[in-house]
DNA sequence: CGGCAGTATGAATAATTGCTCACATCGCCT
DNA sequence: AGGCGATGTGAGCAATTATTCATACTGCCG
């Protein structure tokens, strides 16, 4: 089955059709779960016909797959984003808090939607996809850490990349889900995890 | 909605076809997916009639709940077994490592189905079962590390139970899902992992 | 055996859903 | 202006799917 956009949008125009539909399918599923993710509740959502919404994605996995692109684009941008504006003088700790933070962020807002990319990533042949997300996620991180080779042992890029957001979220769900949740010490133990893990 | 079961099975008959719905419905979504997962198919591949599905559950959804609580008893069955088996006189590593192989066990081998889990836990009103489940595998934990209360941080059990698990299931994926797969530095970094969060 | 609750059946139905297509509109280019 | 590709439309088809129901079988108990 094709998977790749059915054609790219030329116009202005065009281009905000795309973004109102994978902005739809995204709320759709953050909302009410990959139940109710159906074309014909995104195209009415994004407000356009379902004729449009088959111009650009040949099929409903594609704009899944678009989905987890536009997904993984936001990850990266936020954490370039707070790799920015740490401070080069800090410390490890203070480092890995803020890459924690830019985590969260994406993570636990919308757990629904974060758990239905999660399953759609397994089942959907995307692993090149999540590679090149990985590489690029795994050199920034690694770009980061660089400076504190001797606290941390040997990690791989790759693997970092893998690990350290899987290992955020389960921490923050732990806290988070809690009643009423607890986001400060989510944050807290987030980091202390990553601590541990990489020392 | 209703999604507590329509009847008990009262005859051995009707339990073993409970199972077969159960263990029909458990295989297709490890092996293909949420999106693969109807009735219809779970019927067929349990090798009862629709109508025998319907017997026990109202609709899909509770058919979906049955099966979460379905994966929690198992998940503590095999973290029971596990914790039968660990000498009274290990150290702390030792006894992370039979309590991350145990969690392996359940979340690395089907991959789809545990993602599946965990969306449809958001998606469904199952906190209070989430809570039973947690509170049993809290105190169970929480009575392991019981004896190393000098060498760990303060971790509430219900706490642990929830982190725990994601924390291995984390660190498992980042290199189950490598090429090819690592199972056994999955499981040392998975108690790498454990160990830098608890002390 | 007779009877009755429990269990199983599967065709049928109503609703949903993925997707197509014939047509309309838009906007850039000469 | 006018023409042509790009974009947008939505009714509707074919397939799938959740669920029901009238009917039939099974096994327990007196």
């Amino acid at each position: 089955m094709v998977l790749s956009p059915r054609k790219l949008p030329k116009q202005g125009r065009a281009r905000a059709t795309c973004d109102a539909i994978l902005e739809a399918a995204a709320h759709i599923i953050a909302r009410s779960g990959l139940a109710a993710f159906n074309t014909n509740a995104v195209a009415e959502r994004a407000g356009v016909s379902i004729g449009s919404l088959y111009q650009y994605f040949p099929n409903k996995d594609a704009l899944m797959v678009a989905l987890i692109q536009r997904q993984q684009q936001g990850q990266l941008d936020t954490l370039m984003a707070a790799a920015a504006t740490i401070d080069p003088a800090a410390d490890l700790a203070t480092v890995v808090r803020a890459l924690v933070r830019a985590a969260m962020q994406h993570h636990h807002t919308d757990d629904l939607l974060a758990t239905a990319i999660d399953h759609e990533e397994a089942r959907l042949p995307v692993d090149d996809l999540i590679g090149q997300y990985l590489d690029q996620g795994g050199m920034l991180v690694a770009a980061l850490l660089a400076n504190f080779q001797g606290q941390i042992g040997l990690v791989e890029p790759q693997v970092a990349a893998r690990t350290l957001p899987a290992l955020v979220r389960a921490v923050t769900d732990a806290w988070a889900n809690l009643t009423p949740p607890q986001l400060d010490t989510a944050e807290n133990e987030a980091v202390k995890a990553v601590l541990g893990y990489l020392r």
